[in-house]
DNA sequence: TGTGTTCTCGTAAACGTTTACGGAAAAACG
DNA sequence: CGTTTTTCCGTAAACGTTTACGAGAACACA
């Protein structure tokens, strides 16, 4: 069925170097041959073999990006990344290397897989997601000099990848503004008790914006919980019984988010009436959900083209006309009015 | 960095063979020997080159996952494949298998990355989504002779490959049944224009309970549209316009749904109170929106892992103990009662 | 002791490419 | 016409594996 560069040679009666070379465009080739050549490839239907092609080139035309299911997400994952996929895939596509996507169980750290990934040469370069503050996946491969590229910033590895994050210090603070501007004062952080990275960005943004407000931050409105649903609902509560309780909460996740309301309604309070709700990283859960959330979005599809680019930047076998490497990007989210807050 | 099994056998003064063989388990190699050769494995970080490795075997070792997203779809994707996708990843993983994800532009048509993909051998099986109804990426593959199998039924390729499907047919005629039961008689049913496969399965069950029940198959209050958010929106005024407007209407996807209710609130009509309303296929979307939308819910990650299991069986590399290959499996789906209807 | 069997390992080819090297033929140049 | 340059192509090695084959050594058996 498949044919290979020996058939074309052997069919044309030429070497299979030539062929090779015909292919690959060089130009010590006759162009009549050539000719030849792309002619007969197509009428063969030929198609290089990707394996005999990697194994000679020490590439394998390839990207991992390494997925990991928060625990406890088991049931609908995370629609969040689709379009992020989607405009990595399409800016991969466009220099002919693949996506392959290596997912973990949920809560389970990835080590493992990503040795494997790596030490087996199965992708040229990996993307991150899920970063931690401090990620040993980084240090991973920042010690064995392996590309990669991060979807968000992590405090690991130093400045030596590309990252592209969300600006969820800016975010963060944006939504207190806002939420000042409408008269509150006491305004609670929810955000996830894991060591993600974003969750301390967030802090710092709220931080920041409170004391620019003459606001005291106050501990007992600053709450972790798991980064699901049930986390939200569990967590919600505890900042509501606060002495003095709050009349916002900025929730740092969607999923959150949806169980706060969750225990927010059961204690009958109604978001967006009682309660003025913001939302750090907007899906389309937001749009939906009644009342509809006001959230941060952010332009995904975009992102992931974007943070392609980035990554291609700093393969040297894709390196263009050497400018300067682009090292950390973080794109502003766009904040969605709806009814929540 | 990496070293090769030739790394391996310099360093143990024995040849490259015998130390593929202890690697691999052979019978042929002393145990003594073995324990040498995996000790310095470990001890020099060794893991196989996965090129070479697949060059020689002439198996890659790892599978596609071919998603095309539907035109107009391009926001939020589809959440709904994650789950299969966590699961599926899972099981192939147990296997030794990688998953990579081919994405296509939305609405373009994936015979030409399918082509690649097969061709170039960058994979030892497909698994196909949104199966057409005439599927010529399931002919493609049947006429090359390529395992693969698909997650959706279709018309094409005969009984030749493992597919998965979900009852459509049985969902349609158990939401008829439910709605007639509560008293509806006029039923609409609202579907995605495209050649999907699953909209002529959910409309053969909703066809065949309406006469079970002895009512009047209208064609006013069949329609299709997008299979977006959009198509919903647009299309459902077209059955209210009906003579005899319907009581209640069953969504074929979860998006038409969406946008069918904002319609149906312009037009003052409350979903859930004045108007029943069904999904067939449950996503997060359903649970969160106002109303909550009853739906008929997949078991999807549960389906992720049951098709690797088929895909595999279909696999001479895996087949196991040689069971009689499973073809075709169509699973139940769960109603989750809401407020909708 | 001779013959057959088993255990263990080395040799070398093969998978499908790409590419460094060299050489023959053609072209350019004096 | 002789020399140099250019053009074009074949040869062969290499990437890292796996595996068929065969051979030497050890062992069993009579």
């Amino acid at each position: 069925m498949a044919s290979s560069i020996h058939d074309l040679a052997r069919h044309l009666n030429i070497s299979i170097g030539t062929v090779s070379r015909a292919l690959n465009g060089r130009a010590d080739v006759n162009a009549d041959t050539r000719q030849r050549v792309l002619d007969a490839a197509k009428r063969l239907n030929y198609s290089p073999n990707q394996s005999g092609r990697a194994l000679r080139q020490g590439a394998t035309h390839s990207i991992a990006f390494m997925l990991q299911p928060h625990p406890g997400d088991q049931q609908y994952g995370e629609p969040f990344f689709i379009p992020f996929l989607i405009g990595l895939q399409a800016k991969l596509a466009e220099h002919g290397l693949d996506l392959m996507v290596v997912m973990g169980e949920p809560g389970q750290y990835q080590q493992e897989r990503l040795r494997r990934v790596v030490e087996t040469r199965l992708v040229d370069a990996v993307v991150l997601a899920n970063t931690r503050r401090e990620d040993d996946r980084i240090d991973y491969l920042s010690k064995a000099g392996f590309p990669f590229a991060t979807l968000g910033r992590s405090q690991s590895g130093g400045d030596t990848y590309p990252s592209l994050d969300i600006d969820f210090e800016r975010a963060g603070d944006e939504a207190v503004d806002r939420l000042v501007a409408r008269g509150h004062r006491r305004i609670a952080a929810i955000r996830p008790s894991l060591d993600l990275n974003f969750g301390y960005l967030f802090l710092d943004g709220y931080r920041k914006a409170l004391k620019r407000h003459g606001i005291e931050v106050d501990p007992d409105l600053i709450a972790d919980g798991f980064i699901n649903e049930a986390g939200g609902y569990q967590v919600t509560p505890q900042v509501m019984r606060s002495k003095d309780p709050p009349t916002a909460i900025i929730f740092n996740n969607d999923a959150m988010a949806l169980g706060g309301c969750k225990a927010l309604a059961e204690m009958g309070i109604k978001p967006g009436h009682d309660m003025a709700v913001i939302v750090i990283v907007d899906t389309p859960l937001c749009r939906y959900f009644s009342p509809t959330l006001t959230a941060f979005r952010p332009a995904l599809e975009a992102m992931g083209r974007r943070l392609a680019e980035m990554l291609l930047a700093s393969l040297p076998a894709f390196a263009g006309p050497e400018g300067p490497r682009i090292i950390r990007e973080v794109w502003p989210l766009e904040l969605v009015a709806r009814e929540s807050d």
